[in-house]
RNA sequence: GGGGCCGUGGGGUAGCUUGGCCGAUCCUGCGGGCUUUGGGAGCCCGUGACCCGGGUUCGAAUCCCGGCGGCCCCA
């Protein structure tokens, strides 16, 4: 490919800046790029012979790890405690709430069997854990003092998933489900509950530099025995939305079949209102999504497990040792608080490089004998492939803004992705015209109907994601605007987009 | 639910239309060796595969039937 012939010619900082990064295959082909890039990069591995049952591989289980270290903290900032439940809920208690099991039902895995015998009360593997949890809170909620009651746990959840699996994205077994579940003296502060969710969501979604929108879902389409839901979406780089979180109020309804009850300081009894919050391993999925180009992935430096990666560049008869000048570099990084890998295989560099990008290291630090000989190193940025040299003295400094940097641009580039792929229009037609590419979100104007919302899913051959939350977002822009089916004022803009 | 396409080493593929020249191609990976890693993928050697069952045929990766698995499109 010519690289030879352009060293020669080039000084030190070379050809690859003329290459700049390219999202060929990242755009274009996205799926291909997505299962490849989840093989390659050892995210996970997809060939275990149940489908949509994948295994996690060291790499991709670190970062989750990352992710889940940002959720345990924001749990513990907002005082809820980590539980642990059962992964089988008796037949009897998984009927008590009867919207739910109409919404799980098709989607259940049935334990029947306990050796040759059937059992007398079958078992369900949880698709999520509300059956589970809420005959013991009926136990453990006493009094108003109990209140809020505010517990989560991360675990496994199974649902029999009839459409095309993805790893992380649609799986059957989720390996990794976060469960927030909380229970109020009323709805107000049930209400509060949803606005917390939101705020601890943010700081998720900051740390993976992950720019979303939140919409309440339609009627139809809420979780199933809730009140109502809403739904935290990003935009995936093939224009399809991806909810990363969930967060619903139940109001009583599971209270009032799980009978959970508390007394209130005048002696009543009075049932609970109850959230819910949840996330899953798609946080990694949007994350790989989002920032990747086509060498790989591009990891947010907050969740990289890896942030800076030192590769020494010997030379054969140097009188200078770039090994220890690169251990000495790696020392003085972790010791201002950096996860640093000193990569000594003995392999030649540019193999490294092209390893380190596929699995997304934010940073680079190059040492050869020029660098040790004058007090410096090449940095190499994996957002913007973009290479520097910096002074040794300056190294940790450098190191820190740098990777200040990536995160900052990581969740600008992203937010450019999105709101490139968000369009106001106010005929079926304009939201057709949109959707011809078969990508983005359209926000349109409704009267709020189910029947015209259902009819614009099925003419745009699309989902409603739902009305911008909260509620006042949702009227916005809707003054002396028709919905486009009916023809009536439209009361909100509603949300279509092509989802996972 | 309806339709289409496809199953070849660990991963990606060629071969299939027109059966034999396939003792199966190439890339990658993996194992070993060489090279004190020369600022963007070193070289050599080795390893490893026709989804399962049945049928047609002198002969099947190739044709037919069934099963299982995967992908795509439409509802």
């Amino acid at each position: 490919m010519g690289a030879e012939k352009v060293k020669s010619t080039t000084l030190s900082l070379g050809w690859w800046f003329l290459m700049g990064v390219e999202r060929k295959r990242w755009s274009e082909a996205f799926s291909e790029w997505y299962n490849e890039v989840i093989e390659t990069a050892g995210i996970q591995d997809k060939r275990y012979p149940v489908k949509g049952m994948n295994i996690w591989l060291p790499y991709g289980l670190r970062i989750m790890r990352n992710i889940e270290r940002i959720i345990h903290s924001e749990m513990e900032r907002t005082g809820h405690n980590e539980v642990l439940f059962p992964a089988l809920v008796p037949e009897t208690e998984f009927q008590k709430e009867a919207e739910h099991i109409v919404g799980f039902e098709d989607e259940v895995y049935w334990v029947t069997h306990a050796g040759r015998d059937p059992l007398d009360v079958k078992l369900v593997l949880r698709p999520t854990s509300e059956t589970a949890m809420y005959s013991m809170f009926s136990l453990w909620i006493r009094s108003h003092a109990d209140l809020p009651f505010k517990v989560y746990q991360i675990v496994n959840v199974y649902r029999y998933e009839t459409k095309h699996t993805r790893p992380l994205i649609r799986v059957r077994e989720i390996s990794r489900f976060f469960e927030a579940h909380t229970a109020h003296d009323s709805f107000e502060d049930a209400e509060k509950q949803i606005k917390e969710d939101l705020e601890i969501f943010d700081n998720v979604a900051k740390a993976l530099a992950l720019p979303y929108i939140v919409s309440k879902r339609p009627e139809w389409d809420k979780f199933p025995g809730a009140y109502y839901s809403v739904g935290a979406e990003v935009m995936m780089p093939d224009g399809r939305t991806l909810q990363i979180g969930t967060m619903h109020n139940y109001r009583q309804n599971f209270a009032k079949a799980y009978d959970i009850q508390y007394e209130t300081e005048d002696g009543e009894h009075e049932y609970v209102h109850q959230t819910t919050f949840g996330m899953s391993e798609r946080l990694l999925a949007a994350t790989i999504g989002i920032h990747g180009d086509d060498r790989g992935m591009v990891l947010p430096p907050e969740v990289a497990p890896i942030q800076v990666v030192i590769v020494p560049i010997p030379k054969k008869d140097a009188s200078v040792d770039v090994f220890a000048y690169a251990e000495d570099i790696a020392d003085e990084l972790r010791k201002a608080g950096f996860r640093v890998h000193v990569d000594e295989r003995d392999i030649r560099p540019g193999r490294k490089f092209y390893d380190w990008e596929l699995k997304g290291v934010p940073l680079r630090v190059e040492v050869g004998p020029r660098d040790v000989a004058g007090r410096k190193a090449v940095l190499a940025r994996r957002d913007t492939l973009e290479k520097f040299e910096v002074g040794r003295d300056e190294l940790v400094d450098a190191v820190r803004k740098t990777l200040d940097d990536v995160q900052k641009s990581l969740f600008e580039r992203a937010s450019q992705l999105l709101s490139s792929h968000i369009k106001r229009v106010e005929t079926v037609e304009e939201a057709k015209e949109v959707f011809e590419d078969r990508r983005g979100i359209v926000e349109i104007p409704w009267c709020g109907s189910e029947e015209c919302g259902l009819r614009m899913e099925e003419e745009l051959d699309a989902k409603m994601l739902g009305t911008p939350y909260p509620e006042e977002k949702a009227r916005e822009g809707t003054e002396g605007k028709k919905c486009p089916i009916c023809g009536r004022e439209a009361k909100f803009i509603a949300r279509f987009a092509r989802t996972y």
